[in-house]
DNA sequence: GCAAGGTC
């Protein structure tokens, strides 16, 4: 059997490229969670079998164990020192089987990622999967190193392949680990803190992390230069002279003067001479240098300046041109192309475009220039147009980008803009005065790209000496103004020079500052902060300005910079970095009430918000629901805050209290027009019924995305897990196999799920370790009673006679009968535990089990 | 409900 070779690349695309030019074409693909490319071939002297795949980015991301989730119950402070755990970012995309699967009888692994140190890090996630080992009996791990993927790039990789750095990737693990525990221990303390005070900051959650907290602080200095600015009158002289029958006005060499009696004395200086003296005549060749390639940040400030696209949508944009191969891969930094790039096809594929067509056919027939030296960050190639497209073809939105993307791609092979500028300089009453002429000698890339073409100006003649008669003096008063609102291009600029996010990055660090109601993008892309955005940025600058400048990520920069150049090991730099933050977040924590000040004088209190809509467990007294971001209870009296689902409505349920606590039930309504509704408890919702709840069903997390409803089935939320036992309860649909009564929970049973009958108080165990367990809103055709369903975890699934258990009736199915058992008068209402209004009505109604189908003592309940 | 970084 021929000896494997095992390929990864960072995305589906480039294994496509690098299978395509190692194989010269002659390959099969075999679809999966990512495409896998074989074929045979030659590597190192042998003949192989080449198997060609990718990942999809980074396969795993950092969190906190599920004992760190609990919000209410985590001192923010343990974070610093709690453990981390890596999980598959895309669970559902199987990355790490998938790699497993293909790594089986391969004896050699070549890392194809981008050359960077997350690409460096995805290496070792990648033979993580894979179980490839170095010690391994012969095998060998590989890393191709590549600047772009052009077939010439390939080969030398090929042929120059290397060991993956793990000092690189040691590096990002490190970032990863100081970025969740800093981000997090703050954002959690924060929101917990101001959301559990004020009842109108109008966000979900008050975050902090250390790029969008300072891309939010150049956005408030803007602001603070803006309101603390000082206006100043200033003068300026404005000499006019008439030559050729032309009238033209001067500029003063002073530009303005700030003393009114002052520039009345230049006037009068100038009024008192009557005459102009031309000093100097100069006359030069200028040029307006042609772009070099174009990044995706310069593609974002333009998409955000000119176009009107926030760097998010733009983003989308380019990636759908990219994915539909309009242009090459959009997130880039480098403005440099490489040197063997072929710009003359892919100018070529322009020639016949209706609306740039003649412009490149003359650059073709005349010769094109290379475009202006740029850097190479040895990342991608800059943003290349790949083929001739028309705006029908792509639409409007997307169609602007693209024919920009063109523009610009067209103009950095075009000659520069040659144009002489004319300088005429004149003496009066002592001052010196100018004015300039430009006229263009040839328009260059400026002709593709007008906007950027320079002004023709013409001036008179005037002669070296010469004297003319000044028309008049004009004394012109003006006042300084204050800068406008930072624009989203200037941020953007900003966000790069100071190493905030980087290409893919820096528009959700912008998306993020927005959506959380820091700042407000207004007329013309320009972000204005809120109350909000500006009082946090206030807050740290009087409790420690570290927190939002961008030196903090810069530190963090730096400080794993050395982990990668292996001048530190990993661990120590963690540390002494977590320590320094966890300094900043002791003091933070203490001095909060400086912060707390600014926000008292900005914010209403919970007490004076929202309206009184259901009754407190505790108090008995009526809470108050705040409407405004993020939606929650708060009772006045116990001064507690319980937190609700967002995104949806929130009304009283049948005015019923739950039976554990004696808070009122709530039904909340999911947005939308089809808008599923559930039934919740305030209180359970906050703090599950009782403990060892996650163990016992997992890990808790409500959907895809760990939003509610998303995937998510069936949701209840009188605990937190989405298909707990509890929604048979509150839909009412469960009855009790006895006695026809409604079934709910006995927490008393707790870890074991039991249902309790409301009228007779029977027990009924649930199958336990179930995977899932909900109605089917089905009737037994036999006896009337609920059918449930009740999904088994794979493992778990056989039942000890061999048979699998999917669903059935909860009295006449035989599988669930030899799960279910029923005690009498074991009610958690007599235990004292019920309270409010169902207290009283566990009575004691049980009709025994005389003649019931559960006698049988035997049919005792089974743990799984 | 939380960070920042990949990519879809």
């Amino acid at each position: 059997m021929a000896t494997k070779v095992l390929m990864v690349a960072e995305k589906p695309s480039i294994a496509l490229s690098i299978a395509t030019a190692v194989s010269g074409g002659r390959m099969s693909t075999r679809r999966g969670s990512t495409d896998v490319h074989e074929f045979d071939g030659q590597f190192r002297g042998h003949h192989v079998r080449y198997k060609v795949t990718s990942v999809i980015g980074h396969v795993f991301s950092l969190d906190f164990p599920s004992s760190y989730q609990n919000w209410e119950v985590t001192d923010p402070m343990d974070l610093f020192h709690a453990p981390v755990l890596k999980s598959e970012s895309n669970p559902k995309a199987h990355i790490r089987r998938h790699l497993y699967h293909e790594a089986q009888g391969c004896t050699y692994l070549v890392l194809w990622l981008d050359c960077d140190r997350e690409g460096e890090n995805i290496c070792y996630e990648v033979i993580e999967c894979t179980g490839i080992h170095e010690t391994g009996p012969g095998r060998r791990i590989y890393r191709a190193r590549f600047s772009s993927v052009t077939e010439m790039d390939i080969f030398n990789a090929m042929e120059n392949l290397v060991g993956p750095n793990k000092d690189e990737a040691l590096a990002v693990d490190a970032r990863q680990e100081i970025d969740l525990k800093v981000g997090v221990a703050f954002t959690r303390f924060q929101t917990r803190y101001f959301q559990g005070k004020y009842g109108n900051l109008d966000s979900r959650v008050i975050s902090y992390g250390p790029c969008q907290t300072p891309t939010l602080g150049f956005c408030v200095q803007r602001y603070l230069q803006i309101t603390t600015f000082k206006p100043e009158k200033f003068w300026s002289l404005s000499p006019y002279v008439i030559k050729d029958g032309y009238e033209l006005q001067l500029d003063w060499d002073r530009n303005k003067v700030f003393d009114f009696n002052v520039a009345v004395m230049f006037q009068k200086l100038v009024a008192n001479d009557g005459t102009l003296k031309v000093t100097d005549i100069s006359t030069k060749e200028e040029s307006k240098t042609r772009p070099c390639g174009l990044n995706t940040v310069n593609m974002l400030k333009v998409a955000s300046s000119a176009l009107g696209f926030g760097p998010q949508m733009a983003m989308q944009l380019a990636e759908r041109l990219y994915t539909q191969g309009f242009i090459s891969y959009p997130r880039t930094e480098s403005t440099a192309y490489p040197s063997s790039f072929d710009f003359r096809s892919a100018l070529s594929a322009h020639s016949s475009n209706p609306i740039w067509g003649n412009d490149v056919q003359i650059l073709l027939a005349d010769g094109f220039c290379k475009p202006r030296m740029g850097s190479d960050a040895g990342d991608h190639p800059p943003i290349t147009p790949m083929r001739s497209a028309t705006e029908d073809m792509l639409g409007s939105d997307a169609w602007r980008l693209y024919q920009y993307i063109c523009q610009h791609f067209i103009g950095s092979v075009s000659p520069d803009c040659k144009y002489t500028r004319t300088k005429i300089e004149f003496t009066s009453g002592g001052e010196l005065f100018y004015c300039v002429g430009q006229h263009v000698i040839s328009k260059g890339f400026t002709s593709i790209m007008p906007w950027m073409g320079v002004g023709e100006k013409n001036l008179p003649q005037f002669k070296n000496g010469e004297k003319i008669n000044i028309l008049k003096v004009d004394l012109h008063e003006g006042t300084t103004s204050p800068p406008d609102y930072l624009s989203e291009s200037e941020l953007i600029s900003l966000m790069e020079k100071n190493g905030i996010g980087t290409d893919a990055s820096i528009p959700v660090h912008i998306n993020n500052i927005c959506e959380r109601n820091y700042v407000q993008v207004n007329s013309g892309r320009r972000l204005v902060p809120t109350a909000l955005g500006t009082t946090l940025i206030r807050g740290y600058q009087c409790i420690d300005p570290d927190l939002c400048l961008p030196d903090i990520r810069s530190f963090i920069e730096q400080q794993i910079t050395l982990i990668a150049k292996g001048k530190a090991d990993h661990v120590p730099v963690v540390e002494h970095v977590l320590q320094q933050f966890m300094e900043k977040y002791s003091y933070f924590v203490k001095k909060i009430e400086n912060m707390d000040a600014l926000f008292e004088a900005q914010f209403s209190p919970l007490a004076d918000s929202g309206r009184l809509l259901s009754k407190c467990g505790k108090c008995t007294r009526y809470m108050k629901y705040i409407s405004s971001q993020p939606t929650r209870l708060y009772c006045i009296t116990c001064e507690e805050v319980y937190h609700l689902p967002q995104n949806g409505t929130i009304k009283l349920y049948k005015e019923l209290a739950c039976p554990l606590d004696g808070f009122e039930l709530l039904i909340f309504s999911m947005a939308g027009p089809d808008g599923k509704t559930f039934p919740l408890c305030p209180y359970c919702y906050n703090s599950p019924p009782f403990e060892g709840i996650d163990k016992l069903f997992g890990t808790l997390k409500l959907g895809n995305s760990g939003k509610i409803g998303k995937g998510a089935g069936m949701p209840c939320f009188l605990c937190p897990h989405p298909t707990c036992p509890h929604s048979l309860i509150t839909q009412g649909v469960c009855a009790c196999p006895e006695c026809s009564g409604t079934l709910v929970l006995d927490p008393v049973s707790a870890p074991k799920w039991r249902l309790c009958c409301n009228m007779c108080n029977c027990l009924v165990s649930l199958p336990q370790g179930a995977h899932r367990i909900s109605t089917t809103g089905k009737r037994c055709p036999e006896c009337d009673s609920t059918i449930i369903e009740v999904d088994f975890n794979k493992k778990t699934t056989v039942l000890s006679d061999g048979a699998t258990l999917h669903e059935g009736c909860i009295l006449c199915d035989e599988l669930l009968h030899s799960l279910v058992e029923v005690k009498h008068g074991s009610s958690f209402f007599r235990r004292g535990r019920g309270r409010g209004r169902n207290r009283g009505r566990g009575r004691h109604r049980g009709r025994g089990r005389g003649g019931s189908k559960h006698e049988d003592p035997k049919m005792s309940f089974r743990d799984f």
